[in-house]
DNA sequence: GTGATAGTTCAATAATAGTTGTATAATCAA
DNA sequence: TTGATTATACAACTATTATTGAACTATCAC
């Protein structure tokens, strides 16, 4: 992931409405939910919940696909590792003992424990 | 971390110009840097940059102390890794399979994979 | 076909955020 | 003290984002 990938992903997460739907979207798991039981849920008008929802699938933290005329909406958590991943690798970024509990016990994939750029 | 406190840090570095910020100060270890480097390194005027060192200092993703008439800026990793900790949990919960490569072999302390709220 | 439902698009408005210049407070060097 | 330097506070302006209601498309049930 790099940086302007980052700043969209928290962009999308950066409003309470949206990370709340991301919530609810993990919470419900590989089935995901339909718009109306979003917005049910979270008391969000269809009018507000579209511009919620296309933003979050526009920077590709939601996958969306039609059931007849419902739009079911799914969490990729793929974008979460990744930004995760990003996030470790700053954070430990020239100073890994300060991210140990998070990397270095394990040596692992996600902290390379070097360079930003 | 709580939601709204995640909302608060996903505001904070949702700015290409905070991201900058950040990154740079992570770059810029324990030593940190004064405002008037961190400027000059990315050709913010200082207006513009003061109003966004608040920000990130308000949010806490940096600490900020004074020496003489510099203020020396430092990125608070604590609270990264705090946000990565928060993600994780997210990420993994009710379906730890997915982020396998993030937690799973090590078991740890960052992915107790399992419930969101 | 008709009527109801799910969701979107559009336009208007409300609310926030970002940028800049001027003025200011604090520190330092002489 | 004077003058330069570092950075902030404030006010004005610009730009972006959020929210809403009305109109619209597509699908389903009949």
């Amino acid at each position: 992931m790099d940086t302007s990938s980052a700043v969209r992903v928290f962009e999308s997460l950066s409003s309470g409405i949206r990370l709340d739907i991301y919530r609810l979207l993990v919470k419900a798991g590989p089935a995901g939910l339909v718009a109306g039981e979003i917005g049910a849920e979270l008391g969000v008008p269809p009018t507000n919940l579209s511009f919620h929802l296309k933003a979050l699938t526009q920077s590709q933290l939601l996958s969306v696909t039609q059931e007849g005329r419902f739009l079911r909406h799914r969490a990729n958590l793929g974008l979460m590792h990744d930004l995760i991943a990003y996030l470790t690798e700053e954070c430990c970024s020239g100073h890994p003992e300060l991210c140990a509990e998070t990397c270095q016990p394990h040596g692992g994939t996600v902290c390379p424990s070097s360079q930003v750029e």
